[in-house]
DNA sequence: AACTATACCTAATTTTATTAGGTAAATACC
DNA sequence: GGTATTTACCTAATAAAATTAGGTATAGTT
């Protein structure tokens, strides 16, 4: 069975969070990342990574830095200091709407 | 304090789902449904909610009987057959995504 | 030689939601 | 009586975000 991709809006915060536990990480070490930690179930494409990493970076959120390891590239993302600010609102932001959806999902019981 | 709208991509499951406990709503119903049982902390949009219900109807989903009420109209939504099959499918897929993120949220701690 | 994994990327399209409105009747407020 | 709010539907234009469908290149495996 083929992983899930990532519920829409929630990559970003997903980029950020996971720089946020692991210092700094480079693009497809991000997409192995995902899915071991989901088992599989869920995966981030390429080329819906990429470009919404540019973006952090263009925000001002990322910096990068390239390293040549085993002949190959890897460009390396960490978060700036107004990254880890957002981070933490994002995050934030996330989690709480994941709670309303929950709700909907769940919902209580009002006629018993 | 504002209400955030819905969890980007799952505004179609969010109407299933209430289609699916309360039996037949109209659509200003269901923004008054969510914003109470999320206690408004989420909204649906009607810019956004009358396009999504129209494409529900359009892909055989929904089916829809208007009423006049009160001297306005309603336009009441209902499940088809088919429309209650997808809301099972819709709703696992939603909660296995929810389940996903989750996990990145919260990751297990695996260095101990 | 072919395939898989690593590692980066983009262009065109589609999907989905937002912004920014519009119409109209009923009700509540002053 | 006049204004504001709530109810109740809607759309058009734009923006945001992801998908589809690729491309490049190196290293390692069969």
């Amino acid at each position: 069975m083929e992983p899930n991709p990532v519920v829409k809006g929630s990559l970003t915060t997903i980029i950020l969070k996971l720089l946020e536990d692991n210092g700094r990480m480079y693009g497809y070490e991000m997409t192995k990342a995902v899915r071991e930690s989901t088992a599989n179930k869920m995966s981030i494409t390429e080329a819906a990574l990429y470009p919404a990493l540019h973006k952090l970076v263009e925000d001002g959120l990322l910096t990068t830095t390239s390293e040549k390891v085993d002949g190959r590239i890897r460009k390396y993302y960490a978060l700036t200091k107004q990254g880890k600010k957002e981070t933490q609102s994002k995050i934030q932001a996330l989690k709480e709407a994941l709670e309303s959806v929950q709700l909907i999902l769940n919902p209580k019981l009002s006629n018993g």
